[in-house]
DNA sequence: ATGACCGTACGATACGGA
């Protein structure tokens, strides 16, 4: 089971290269961020004609998530983050497949720090650690992924970077992250690459992605009931080489098939 | 560095993004 996860920076300006990604990698779950389509834009039809169903959260402008499923529609549970009422913004969206709960998330950017964007972006990360907190409780198999805003280290961003100020490196920040991650969580990228390069984001300003000066801000977090089921995980790099590219790329995983238990067949899982 | 690049909404410019 193959699970991505890929800000597309506006997905009808972006569906032409979305479409040719889903169709060279066909992963089996994509969690997007950063639709910045209204609820009534999403382009439902062309992803049934390349074989996805879809749950989504729209926002005109900004924001936006959304998630697919290979021939099949994702079962929602949740198209909010609980814990404030008033947070309007689509940031978070939840849905089950093939026996996964997924969850596609946009953490707010923060900057300028300090200030109070970055107090609601610390504010949100609280909701999700406390979210999270009960999935994980609940023992169900999870998976959250998508664009958190966080550089969880300095491995994670190029080096010789002069972005003291950012709220995306920010102390608080990668508290924040180190915090969810302690909870159990595994982080699927790191776990199959301790070491090395695994940018997900290159500013389209400054010659970044020529220059190859990324910074790591999406991630896949697993739950412990999938984490011993990870055989890979990597980010598809050459999607942000393309002509008219979102400024993040594509980060995935697989999954192996579950382990069978004495006396219960499982279904078997799909590549 | 009031810069750049990009998408959005708007309407020929402003804002948000990271």
């Amino acid at each position: 089971m193959r699970i991505a996860t890929f800000n597309v920076n506006g997905i009808n300006t972006r569906l032409p290269n979305l479409l040719q990604w889903l169709e060279a990698e066909r992963p089996d779950v994509v969690c997007l961020q950063e639709l910045k389509a209204d609820q009534h834009a999403f382009p439902l039809a062309a992803l049934e004609a390349a074989g996805y169903g879809a749950v989504w959260q729209g926002q005109r402008s900004w924001n936006g998530v959304a998630i697919l499923a290979r021939g099949a529609t994702p079962v929602l549970t949740r198209r909010r983050l609980p814990g404030d009422p008033d947070d309007a913004q689509a940031r978070y969206i939840e849905a089950a497949v093939d026996g996964v709960l997924v969850a596609s998330l946009y953490l707010p950017n923060g900057n300028p720090r300090p200030g109070p964007k970055f107090d609601d972006k610390l504010a949100w990360f609280e909701r999700l650690i406390a979210h999270a907190a009960e999935l994980m409780a609940a023992g169900v198999p999870v998976v959250l992924a998508g664009d958190y805003n966080v550089v969880p280290t300095e491995a994670d961003i190029y080096p010789g970077h002069r972005e003291k100020e950012n709220a995306l490196l920010a102390g608080q920040s990668r508290s924040a992250f180190a915090r969810l991650v302690d909870q159990g969580w595994t982080d699927a990228l790191r776990q199959r690459h301790p070491e090395g390069r695994l940018w997900t984001f290159w500013a389209y300003l400054h010659q970044r992605w020529p220059n190859d000066k990324g910074m790591r801000l999406d991630h896949l977090l697993l739950s412990p009931n999938l984490a011993f089921r990870l055989t890979e995980a990597d980010v598809s790099r050459d999607v942000r080489g393309k002509a008219g590219a979102s400024d993040h790329a594509p980060a995935w995983l697989v999954l192996g098939p579950e382990t069978r238990r004495r006396g219960a067949r499982k279904p078997k899982a799909s590549a």
